[in-house]
DNA sequence: CAGCATCCCGGAGGATACTG
DNA sequence: CAGTATCCTCCGGGATGCTG
């Protein structure tokens, strides 16, 4: 275990945490994954609700979603009996923590979209005007 | 444009970014993107380095992902003419701001893949016990 | 409304072989 | 070494229909 490069900068240090990582995105790294999480953080939802206010998702895509969330300890699951059947779904803490970093990527999103649209664009004329 | 909800909290304030959010999510958002980046954050890379430093990665998705990321300006790909040929891929100064929130990211994971997996043991055993 | 079961398609992504 | 091209498989995920 003798570290092959010394010069681990601040920003840098990525390094035994990767493999937890892909570990992790695996699990929550998904689009509709992140999207869920991200409605749940503004406030607790119901079924339909929630599939209205993501805008995409599918019924079974949202029912996968929100299982494999509750599977992870990442969402609660509450059915109030009553007519019709409502079930609300919210973030439990571990949820909660995670909507901090998840933050700090929608940042970064909304501050590099318009970088990353330029630079496709560009790249992209590149390849078209390959002649001449 | 009434906002329909005033109980927003610090941590909350997900709302018009988080299309702004999936969209960067469908170009970075993969788990070889994301695990690329980490990669480079570290140091730059030769190609053959960097599949070997990634594990798992095919060698086609590793040139598609580098692309990809070249495209959206996150890196950049530098030809060392020599025998044999050299290719080196580094961040750019928008790949390294990424690198930021994904430390964060990469944080959370290291701090709570622990209870993702007990949670998900606890699920998968109350599942099987359903009986009784 | 909340949710499961089915069918089905397109594309993500691995394995392999070839080139400069 | 650093790729490109091809083939093939698997499953993410949409559409639809049925239950409680």
């Amino acid at each position: 275990m003798t570290n092959r490069h010394t010069n681990v900068t601040a920003q840098a240090r990525f390094g035994a945490e990767e493999c937890s990582l892909k570990e992790v995105l695996e699990r929550v790294g998904d689009k509709w994954s992140i999207l869920v999480v991200a409605a749940l953080a503004r406030e607790p939802y119901r079924f339909r609700a929630l599939q209205r206010a993501i805008e995409g998702i599918s019924q079974r895509m949202l029912t996968l979603t929100l299982q494999r969330l509750e599977r992870d300890g990442l969402i609660t699951r509450t059915v109030l009996d009553m007519r019709p059947p409502r079930v609300e779904y919210a973030l439990t803490p571990t949820g909660q923590s995670l909507t901090v970093p998840l933050r700090s990527l929608a940042d970064w999103a909304e501050e590099h979209r318009g970088a990353l649209a330029e630079s496709r664009a560009l790249w992209d004329s590149k390849r078209s005007g390959t002649a001449s």
